[in-house]
DNA sequence: TCTGGGGTCCTAGGACCC
DNA sequence: TCTGGGGTCCTAGGACCC
């Protein structure tokens, strides 16, 4: 063993861990069908309906965005597009004033799905401890690849960086996409150092200055779990990069943010956080919900509104099913003109997967809340989930007197009392 | 020209139980 | 009769993420 090895070996951190995230993946999918699209102002979302027309002559014609009409948001857009401003998240019809030529597609959740499931496959047969973050995106535990800690000639990291080339080689292999990898200590770091190089690129901060050189001048929105309201008021305590608020006393931050989200900002913000790479989990709740094409009135639109209603719940059923849950809480969601979003819910005695209870449950939640307003969106929601035959141990007298008490108390409250009268009769 | 759909986690108050 | 904490469940809303 050489002095060299030695040193170099102990000099890496505890943990190495990496995030990897696939490049503008839907546009990047979209691209491997469609390649004369290459290069161009691309972006895909909205609704249905404006699927590329093959001419007789054997060339494609695409809907532009100039064309679209009506709600709906902006879900990936190409590197080309972002250069004209249009990114994701954005409204339709704000995107197609900024970039009226840019191409649009809908969206194709099932090929998505099967890239995704390739480029997952690839990584886990080079490095298997893999935690799911959506569709396009994983954490990686790589401490246990053989050959990672190795040092390359006189690079004390070439066996991380060979790693990381030989994951990308394999995505690449197996998708025909790129993706960007973050190597750091832990999964706060690797993903900020993801996104330091994209597309197709490889960051590693595993030496000790990398955090005041390289997160530090970042602004703070940089960290993940620091959102648009965080950022804004970091902003006006005058707090605008990672390295600032690592400078801030802990106890300003916990008077300003609470306990718990309060120590998390100072413990972010000095690089440190020791979450496990998680392989697996269970989801807490399952939904349904749409946004209509134009605001419905509970009374005027009352017919299409149950409809709706009776479909999401249906739908929900189904996916219960297929993945093979049931759930006793039942709740909805109504989001108003203007945006404001109300939720109900209930939980029953008996889990359930049924289209009909789960419609019962969420008819009585409906009946609580004031339906004046004209409604945009409306959605479905089962939480507390089990497997069937698996006991959930939550079934005891006292969920018995509660739903007793929460039938009776619905049945006189009296808050709003013309609304609700309305609603009785509504679905 | 407003802002999709699917999620997770946190907070906070009240009920209820011991 | 009055006054307790601690723990858990239920519900509503909100921030945040992909």
């Amino acid at each position: 063993m050489s002095e060299r090895l030695e040193t170099s070996s102990t000099a890496l951190p505890d943990r190495l861990i990496a995030h990897l995230d696939m490049d503008a993946f839907y546009a990047s999918v979209e691209l491997l069908r469609y390649p004369d699209l290459k290069g161009q102002a691309v972006v895909i979302g909205g609704r249905r309906m404006h699927e590329p027309r093959t001419l007789a002559d054997g060339t494609r014609e695409y809907s532009r965005l100039r064309d679209y009409t009506g709600r709906g948001v902006i879900t990936t857009s190409t590197y080309a597009a972002r250069d004209l401003g249009v990114f994701s998240g954005m409204g339709m019809m704000k995107a197609a004033l900024r970039a009226p030529d840019a191409i649009l597609l809908p969206t194709d959740f099932e090929a998505y799905r099967h890239y995704s499931r390739l480029f997952k496959a690839a990584v886990a047969e080079i490095a298997p401890v893999i935690e799911d973050r959506g569709i396009d995106e994983i954490y990686i535990d790589l401490g246990e690849v053989p050959g990672i800690r190795e040092p390359v000639g006189f690079d004390p990291l070439g066996g991380v960086r060979a790693v990381a080339r030989e994951i990308k080689n394999s995505v690449l292999r197996a998708t025909g996409l790129t993706c960007s990898i973050g190597i750091t200590p832990n999964k706060l770091l690797s993903k900020i150092a993801s996104e330091m190089d994209k597309p197709d690129g490889i960051t590693l901060l595993l030496a000790p200055d990398d955090l005041q050189t390289r997160i530090w001048p970042l602004g703070v929105r940089k960290i993940n779990g620091i959102g648009p309201k965080a950022g804004a008021k970091l902003q006006a305590l005058g707090l605008e990069t990672v390295g600032q608020l690592a400078a801030a006393e802990p106890a300003m931050l916990i008077a300003q943010f609470g306990k718990s989200f309060g120590a998390w900002l100072h413990e972010a913000a000095h690089g440190r956080d020791s979450r496990p790479v998680v392989t697996h989990s269970e989801p807490v709740s399952i939904s349904r919900e749409t946004t209509f094409e134009r605001d419905l009135h509970a009374v005027h639109d009352r017919a299409a509104l149950g409809a709706i209603f009776t479909r999401l719940c249906e739908q929900l059923a189904s996916d219960l099913q297929r993945k093979g849950y049931l759930g006793r809480t039942i709740g909805i969601k109504l989001r108003f003109e203007g945006f404001h979003t109300v939720t109900r819910d209930l939980t029953v005695d008996l889990p359930t997967q049924d289209a009909q209870a789960i419609r019962r449950a969420a008819g009585a939640c409906l009946k609580r809340v004031d339906l004046g307003k004209r409604i945009r969106l409306l959605g479905v929601r089962v939480g507390n989930l089990s497997r069937p035959g698996v006991s959930s141990a939550a079934t005891g007298p006292r969920q018995t007197k509660r739903a007793a008490a929460a039938a009776g108390a619905s049945q006189t409250e009296p808050a709003t009392p013309r609304s609700r009268e309305e609603n009785l009769s509504l679905f």
